[in-house]
RNA sequence: GGAGCUGUGGUGUAGUCGGUUAACAUGUCGGCCUGUCAAGCCGGAGAUCGCGGGUUCAAGUCCCGUCAGCUCCGCCA
């Protein structure tokens, strides 16, 4: 009989309501514990729901005495038989137990709950974790991850993983973070960059990366962090910028298609968010443009030379919301003065780069270009910036013997869950965290 | 790196113009309670108020320093 038991099947909590009237066997947490005189009552509850679990006192005293002595968030399974209860408000369901088993018992003093400070959450963030919206938040991130790779996969993309510990820098700007490496130094990936423009040269024709990049900044916001994953793509064969954004903006509507389709209802429960599919094309204003509209707006331009602050990207978003009615915007041809050497400039207008940065909902959310690839240009362009060639050879010679028009474009993967589930801080949609301050858990 | 705010039992907070045993909720522990459902009721334990220094007869409460957290700016995805 006991084996038998053994044998039966694990039936998740969501599949309880098809079980009416048979024995199952299911396992979770412990949720809540309501320990009666006559009546006990837990709450148990697996990553797809909760079910209550009702148990006699005099019935089964045996079982009485396991679950006086079960703590929150222990981990339990439970034998017994399913029951259909209009009087148990959690979906009328229960399971009335047959045998408990304490698979990991918890330690009542519990260092968190929901209420707890986001610092604190993150210490316990294996905790944390457990909450229901907390699930959602990854399910949402494996859901767009994979609606990328399926466009990426239908448009003939190559998937690339490029190396994270490099020699030298790969961009200037972001600060790297240095280690010992051997006998000399090395330094981790603050940006796939320069190696797939090296897929462009090697004659892939289109790439994508989904991987981590650090950056050595001390940036004390909400939306910073010193290690992310970043999305990055690169496409061969382009004329111009224009056709970068014009991919991202299907492939990004293509994601939050699959997105809302999966996910939307649970979005808006959860989280009080409309997931919006964006109609192409997305509005597109040139920095130009955005200064003159942040200039009409009596905003105080910023010092920095041709770049908008956050103020100012909030009032352009804020501009082409009302406008378009739109969440989606590209701000094109940036000054040479704020970008990286290697996005090509205008031929007609050579203090313009033929770059963007898209915002979402005033936040910024990419930064794509088309790159140089004229190898004389590209290395007047690097000197001009202050590189020295040499600490770049590598990456010029990509340039030498042959390589495509192409471009491309960075995105930052929580700063997309961020902006689509409008939460406050890159840290609620990270698994784990990295931060000036934070190396741990 | 710059600016601001915050730092009180495990957790979340209150603490009024500085004044005697630091309050409340929740969790936790014990007891009670014939089906609970944010269970309820009674009782207990638990903080020397981030840390250091100063002002004062007296400091959680004021001042200085320091550390930590958060937010904004800079940097960027």
């Amino acid at each position: 009989m006991l084996e038998k038991v053994v044998e039966m099947k694990l039936t998740r909590v969501n599949q309880l309501r098809s079980q009416v009237g048979q024995e199952v066997r299911i396992k979770g947490w412990v949720n809540t514990i309501r320990d009666q005189k006559t009546m006990q009552f837990l709450i148990v509850r697996d990553e797809t729901g909760l079910i209550q679990i009702a148990n006699s006192r005099k019935e089964n005293p045996g079982l009485a005495e396991i679950i006086s002595g079960l703590t929150n968030e222990s981990v339990i399974e439970v034998v017994g038989q399913v029951m259909a209860n209009e009087a148990v408000q959690l979906g009328g369901l229960e399971i009335i137990p047959k045998q408990i088993t304490v698979l990991s018992l918890a330690d009542p003093n519990l260092p968190v709950d929901k209420d707890s400070s986001l610092s604190i959450r993150l210490d316990w963030r294996f905790i944390d974790l457990r909450r229901p919206e907390n699930h959602l938040i990854f399910q949402i991130q494996t859901t767009a991850e994979h609606a990328m790779r399926e466009y990426w996969y239908q448009n003939g993309f190559i998937e690339i993983h490029s190396p994270k510990l490099m020699g030298s820098a790969s961009e200037s700007g972001a600060e790297l973070f240095s280690l010992k490496y051997f006998d000399t130094t090395a330094y981790l990936a603050q940006s796939p960059q320069f190696y797939k423009q090296m897929a462009m040269a090697a004659g892939f024709n289109r790439v994508f990366e989904i991987g981590p990049v650090f950056r050595a900044n001390p940036s004390f916001t909400s939306r910073h962090d010193t290690e992310f994953t970043s999305i990055d793509v690169e496409i061969s064969w382009i004329d111009s910028h224009e056709e970068v954004m014009a991919f991202e903006e299907q492939w990004l509507q293509y994601v939050l298609k699959a997105i809302r389709e999966k996910h939307g209802a649970a979005i808006k429960e959860t989280f009080g968010v409309d997931v919006v599919v964006p109609e192409l094309p997305f509005p597109r204003m040139s920095m130009e443009e955005a200064y003159q509209l942040l200039d009409e707006k009596g905003h105080e331009l910023p010092e920095a030379k041709g770049d908008l602050d956050p103020e100012g990207e909030r009032l352009v978003a804020r501009h082409i919301m009302e406008k378009y009615g739109h969440e989606f915007v590209f701000v094109t041809d940036y000054p040479v003065a704020v970008r990286p050497f290697y996005h090509m400039r205008h031929e007609d207008r050579p203090h313009l780069t033929k770059s963007y940065d898209l915002l979402w909902k005033g936040l910024e959310i990419t930064t794509g270009a088309q790159r140089e690839h004229r190898y004389d240009i590209l290395a007047r362009q690097a000197q001009e910036k202050g590189l020295s060639l040499e600490g770049i050879d590598f990456y010029l010679n990509f340039f030498k013997y042959g390589c495509p028009p192409h471009g491309g474009f960075g995105f930052g993967l929580t700063r997309m869950l961020m902006v689509l589930l409008n939460v406050a801080n890159v840290r609620e949609v990270t698994y784990l965290y990295r931060g000036p301050n934070r190396l741990t858990p």
